[in-house]
RNA sequence: GGCCCGUUCGUCUAGGGGUUAGGACGCAGGAUUUUCAUUCCUGUAACACGGGUUCGAUUCCCGUACGGGCUACCA
């Protein structure tokens, strides 16, 4: 039987990075096995819906290149793959439950359930409890027969059976055992008619010939469920195998990394900004500060996961390579934002000029310069080996598009005289005669210049760097200065000069 | 509270009955680069605790502590 997993949000909101890992574990298994990877949308909770989150987390898909094989926008003939239109679908499951003695209709309101809640803090509705309550267990044939006929409001619950052990031999975690005695009686269908997670998951699932299910660590308690509605809908024997994912935990002190961790440590753990209806619920992405998607996949990959070696980086090709279920800790990952933004920097320094041409692009079109492809791709060499994130090629290299705007100041009071005004005055009659303006040529010329006057280069060069990009920081002053040009260059060394001499003067 | 799951440097982790417990991020120092960064080198730092089992446990077992998850007509 081949391979078939799925991924399966529910579109509550935006997808949190640990949900593109599971994505990632899901995809990267999938492809392995040569098997199918499917999205699926659980949506069967109406008040929880949000518009425009099934679309933010295809989209995310898309931008990490985590392409499902089939599912909800994507085709495939085991649909729909939207939980909310197979509604009809659930139901005929939950009475087959229900005609087998597995299940029972509950007609306990919400509120009389609340109220057991407050008077006794651990009340759970199990076989201890399930007597005293008003279900098709309690009540006689007709009485039930009745309130259906009345259609009262009802749901359906499951019926666990007490005094044996349900066992569940999770990939990642081995045997793990639970007491039917403990397991509650979860509700399989609400009483609006639609199911619940447990209900439509393991449906679906079925249906869907799902083989491995991989997923967060928290559903680990209602896999006991889960195996109960197997072999209730007599599907023991194509159930899946279970893979419970550990958490991915807060950058600093305790619980699992949550959205509101994103403003408080000031990073990103969506992986697409996300705007919701309040300010509040505005949330940065990866994809807007600036990381490539590859070094996202890269990060979050090692972040629960290792296949052993001592490498560090991985293609998608070499994760799939790699990937193995029984290499999967078991303890939660903390977010280290630290080690996300060396990936980022190692994959943008990895990256060809021509390849980072296109992201930089829109950023720099989004700041209105206008420049030609090649110019880009120069830009890119130059300032690759000191960025961290993508919009740091225009913003912290924003003189390679538009004129300085500071000069480092310390630098002038350190280097800059006003004797020095005619020597520059010199340099820029000699790099108007420089033959090419290629970064080798300009170099040698000034620095037989700098001889030629009897200075050292420590005299020139920092005032040069200051005069083209205004900041000690940056590219070697040759590669700039053939980066700009001829004209540029001694047009800027021109300013350059009279604002260091009014500066001086000034002060 | 109950039920489950976990615990190797600050962080991500490798390893596994006898190892100088390895790598990476971070941090510190140095070399190269007359900038910054890159790169390279060096350093820093860990088997939660207590009992077993064993000639020997960080590794296996049992407890304890700590952390986490679940305990909804949410997923």
């Amino acid at each position: 039987m081949s391979v078939r997993v799925r991924f399966a949000p529910s579109p509550t909101g935006a997808l949190h990075i640990g949900g593109v890992r599971t994505a990632l574990y899901n995809y990267l298994f999938a492809r392995q096995q040569g098997g199918k990877f499917i999205l699926r949308i659980e949506d069967t909770d109406q008040n929880r819906y949000v518009p425009g989150a099934e679309s933010y987390i295809i989209e995310a898909l898309r931008w990490v290149g985590l392409l499902p094989d089939e599912g909800q926008e994507f085709g495939g003939d085991m649909g729909p793959y939207r939980q909310s239109e197979r509604k009809a679908i659930y139901k005929q499951y939950a009475l087959d439950l229900v005609a087998k003695g597995h299940a029972y209709y509950a007609f306990d309101t919400p509120e009389e359930l609340e109220a057991l809640r407050e008077k006794e803090p651990n009340y759970t509705c199990n076989f201890r409890t399930r007597m005293g309550m008003s279900n098709s267990l309690s009540l006689l044939a007709d009485q039930v027969q009745k309130l259906l006929d009345a259609d009262v409001p009802s749901v359906i619950r499951l019926k666990v059976e007490p005094g044996r052990d349900i066992i569940i031999n999770d990939m990642i975690r081995g045997e793990v055992v639970f007491s039917s005695d403990e397991v509650d009686d979860k509700v399989l269908l609400k009483a609006d008619g639609m199911p619940t997670y447990h209900l439509a998951n393991i449906v679906d699932d079925h249906l869907m010939q799902i083989t491995h299910v991989i997923r967060g660590e928290e559903w680990l308690p209602s896999t006991a469920h889960h195996v109960l509605l197997y072999e209730g809908l007599g599907w023991s024997d194509t159930m899946p195998r279970f893979a419970h994912l550990p958490l991915i935990l807060k950058p600093e002190g305790n619980g699992k990394l949550s959205k509101r961790d994103g403003a408080k440590f000031g990073i990103p753990v969506f992986p697409l900004a996300w705007e919701g209806e309040t300010v509040a619920e505005h949330f940065p992405g990866f994809r807007e500060t600036g990381f490539l998607p590859q070094a996202v996949l890269n990060f979050i990959a090692l972040l629960g996961w290792h296949p052993g070696g001592d490498q560090e980086m991985f293609t998608l090709e070499e994760l799939t390579a790699a990937f193995s279920v029984d290499h999967i800790s078991k303890g939660g990952a903390r977010f280290d934002y630290d080690k996300a933004k060396w990936f980022n920097q190692k994959y943008i320094q990895a990256m060809s000029n021509e390849a980072l041409v296109e992201h930089i692009r829109p950023l720099a079109k989004a700041k209105g310069y206008a420049v030609s492809d090649s110019y880009l791709a120069t830009v890119a060499g130059l300032m690759k080996e000191r960025v961290t994130f993508l919009p740091d090629f225009v913003e912290q290299g924003y003189y390679l598009f538009e004129s300085v705007k500071d000069y480092d100041n310390d630098t002038l009071q350190k280097k800059w005289k006003s004797e020095l005004t005619p020597v520059f005055e010199k340099l820029m009659e000699r790099l108007q005669s420089v033959a090419s303006f290629e970064a080798a040529e300009v170099e040698s010329s000034v620095k037989d210049f700098v001889q030629e006057q009897g200075l050292k280069s420590g005299d020139v060069l920092p005032l040069l760097r200051i005069a083209l990009a205004g900041t000690m920081k940056g590219p070697a002053v040759f590669d700039m200065a053939a980066a700009l040009g001829r004209e540029e260059t001694v047009q800027r060394l021109r300013t350059a000069v009279h604002h260091f001499n009014q500066t001086i003067a000034t002060v």
